[in-house]
DNA sequence: CTGAAAGCGCTTACAG
DNA sequence: CTGAAAGCGCTTACAG
């Protein structure tokens, strides 16, 4: 049915063997050979079977590719940046979601081991070095962390200076004025909130702001949970003039529950968010913004990984990429400008 | 290093032949066997090795996923809803992206081909039956077209109807009063405008408007060319009071060039959407939509693809999914009802 | 009901 | 420099 490597050989009067040499790019081949070989490859519009190569060698040219939430922009620019560099070497990825749900993570990540994949780029959702992650350490497969990790579970990893984004951002609001400022947090068990709350603390202290508990609120990372929590602050009897929202999906969730209070932003609360969207300068109120570098993100998985394939003992490396403050108008820059 | 089924076979007594047998469910297999197997499969922590079957058995349990703009959040609900049928049937799905770049859809099925994939899902960026998408026919490598589709190349499809929600569109900015309504369609060579288009031309014909040329922008789908050809229609000499803009990227760039000219919507200018988006209603501008059931059209995909691969001789079938109107404050309905 | 053996499409020492 | 042959980890007729 399918042209396979033994009617390339037939077709150019060779043996498989020097087929399959022309294919791996073997110097040792005539290049009288190599052109038949290729000329008749064409002609029969041959595509190597890469489920028997992967079997046969000891090489793979797919890499797994596990997020957390698909609906989330974040890992959709992720996403992009992996292709992009996979496309160029000619490496396909297995893209799989696990929804933010630890048991949907082990179950991918045994079916990344039974895909035979060379290496997998994990965005984790559970927090603790499981059996499934531990496994894929015992079978040799190398898995570089993006975005978050795992303590106590060596990687490579690629993150964002989650503290000092933080910290920036509500630097910001403080250097504008707010005194009650407040944070909407992701839970707060994964390692990159946890970061991210620091700097918010961290910001407040050396202002000398007081620290209010009050002001924190935790939520699960999606678009609702930050509806009850905004509602909550504003209804309460000291409402804050500022938030710092840890996440898009949840900054999404806030905008629109203070829209149906009528609660103007940035004059009666400004808000900051962590994570820009490519839309955040549409909004309703357009948003001041920590912007990550996804897509750099993304690039950078795939150079881990693929350094790590070539030298497979090499130590491992933690890339720290840096944020960005973008200014627009939810957090009351431009209204403090008039002010002076 | 990995187990292997030899191992599994060996640690529970058996040979591989029923060791597999367990594995694919095979009836035959004593209850006793059975249990041997599974236990051992338990303790050693085996997993099958997807690319061994995938070269043996005639079944492959790997589809792919080729789209055309991955930055697109239309897509990203359709990965969405592919990937959740998938995960339910233990399928993996490779994904690829061709960026709207033809030449890259060629490489991307032909690597599709190489992984042996049981069938692709394709939203296509080429449309004429190229040697490519041709080839696998021949191989008799299932296609199911989505969003767009191929004229002359036969295959089970999921659609929308175009035609009737621009023509819904179109038509409820005409019931409010428009007159002059412009559009911004994307390439005219893509199946899915050209629905749009017509069903744009037919709605103005049946008020007994006139379809003035002038009125009529073509880009590339991309939100840069949305924001020439909004200037250019707001810059002109007679500009239109309303516009209809074919998908959400698009219309993200109108918006904001709107903004930027401060024409204010929907007074000066009502707008209405092809496709919604989570935060559609979050915007400037809250936009009226016409809505796809996206994940549902992920959905459909996977149920024709799984159809086919079960009945490969059944005749090809073609759902088309209804669209909704989604009124919100951009098309200005809401002003109307105050003059009311 | 179970096992021994052939074979899927490749790659890679091993000869020559 | 090239080819014959073994083998990767499975599945599946074929015997028994």
């Amino acid at each position: 049915m399918t042209t396979t490597m033994k009617d390339v050989a037939m077709h150019a009067g060779v043996s498989m063997a020097t087929v399959s040499r022309v294919l791996n790019h073997d110097p040792t081949v005539t290049e009288e050979l190599r052109k038949r070989v290729l000329e008749s490859i064409e002609i029969l519009g041959y595509e190597p079977n890469r489920a028997a190569r992967r079997l046969r060698a000891n090489s793979s040219d797919v890499i797994g590719l596990v997020i957390s939430d698909i609906k989330n922009p974040f890992f959709v620019s992720l996403i992009g940046g992996v292709e992009q560099i996979a496309a160029q070497r000619h490496i396909s990825v297995l893209l799989c979601n696990t929804d933010e749900n630890p048991e949907r993570q082990n179950q991918v990540l045994n079916l990344m081991r039974a895909e035979q994949v060379a290496g997998i780029i994990l965005a984790p959702t559970s927090f603790t070095p499981t059996d499934s992650l531990q496994m894929l350490k015992m079978a040799g497969l190398p898995v570089v962390l993006v975005d978050r990790w795992v303590p106590g579970f060596e990687a490579d990893t690629v993150q964002v200076d989650n503290f000092k984004g933080a910290y920036t951002a509500v630097r910001h609001l403080i250097n504008l004025g707010r005194q009650r400022i407040a944070m909407i947090t992701g839970d707060l068990a994964i390692p990159t909130s946890l970061e991210r709350h620091r700097g918010y603390q961290s910001a407040l202290l050396e202002a000398g702001l007081p620290l209010d508990p009050a002001l924190v609120k935790e939520g699960n990372s999606q678009q609702n949970s930050a509806q009850w929590l905004t509602h909550d602050l504003m209804e309460s009897a000291t409402p804050p003039d500022a938030m710092f929202v840890a996440n898009n999906l949840m900054t999404l969730g806030a905008l629109k529950v203070l829209r149906e209070m009528k609660i103007r932003v940035p004059e009666q609360v400004a808000l900051v968010s962590f994570d820009d969207m490519p839309w955040s300068g549409d909004l309703y109120s357009p948003l001041t913004a920590i912007s990550q570098p996804t897509e750099e993100m993304g690039h950078e998985a795939m150079y881990l990984l693929l350094r790590r394939l070539a030298e497979p003992q090499s130590s491992f490396r933690t890339v720290v990429l840096p944020t960005q403050l973008i200014v627009r108008s939810s957090c009351g820059a431009h209204l403090h400008e008039e002010q002076h």
